[in-house]
DNA sequence: GCTTGACCTCGAGTGGACTCAAGGTCCTAC
DNA sequence: GTAGGACCTTGAGTCCACTCGAGGTCAAGC
């Protein structure tokens, strides 16, 4: 392992566009690794930063980052499970926000002077 | 004010699927309001199951109580602009929920054992 | 040899939204 | 009059995903 190949951790950071705490973070719960230390210091593979961007992705669409974990390193292939049921959930979640994106349209547009006060909560 | 139109804590809870303590904290913190008491036990106007509903599904749509609390109270009118900028978000965050799915599937399909070792992480 | 800056560890703190436990009150039914 | 159940208060605890601060190390460049 050529620990010239190795990128520091700042590296990581800042190209997945997440804080250096949260990579350290990361590194820690196990969910990523480093490849190695020198001088102390953790060196990541470079592919760490594809990783890094899907957690920062999926965390983005809310998956949890034991959700995560079992996504990226399942050996099993229940993954691909796990991943149909996480789909349909996400779809669920879609459908869920579509429908409140329709109803705060229909709020908007329902003249009253104050939500709380309009006769049609919660089908508003 | 008639008390006996009023429902106990319970009711509120069941009928909007909520745990009592979340109710009691709702009321706490002011997002809701307690008609009254009677024996010291807190009665709700029935409309509060309207409105815990729309609580409800506004967290699960994302909402922190904060803006909730904004969105159903707000008399200046400004909850409009709130709603509208709210709307735009959401319509964001279904996007990239969406991107999410579609990353998801092809993932699915890419036929690698292990979602961390796919070489097209993250754009995969 | 000194400064600088990136990095380190460890422990504590944060924030939001609750939940729980302990100990007490109130009403209803038997 | 007593058991049961729904409710009360207060304060502490939980979970997640970090972030922060203090105090220290390491390598590079001047």
């Amino acid at each position: 392992m050529n620990t010239a190949e190795l990128v520091p951790i700042g590296v990581i950071a800042e190209s997945s566009g997440i804080a250096v705490s949260a990579v350290r973070y990361y590194a820690e719960i196990g969910v990523i690794t480093a490849a190695g230390r020198v001088g102390g210091k953790r060196r990541f593979d470079p592919d760490t930063v594809g990783r890094v961007s899907f957690i920062r992705r999926a965390r983005e669409a809310g998956f949890s980052l034991d959700e995560i974990r079992t996504i990226l390193d399942d050996q099993s292939g229940g993954w691909r499970d796990l991943v149909g049921a996480k789909i349909a959930e996400l779809g669920e979640r879609r459908d869920r926000l579509d429908a409140m994106i329709a109803m705060l349209g229909e709020i908007q547009e329902c003249g009253c002077r104050a939500v709380a006060s309009c006769p049609r909560l919660p089908a508003c």
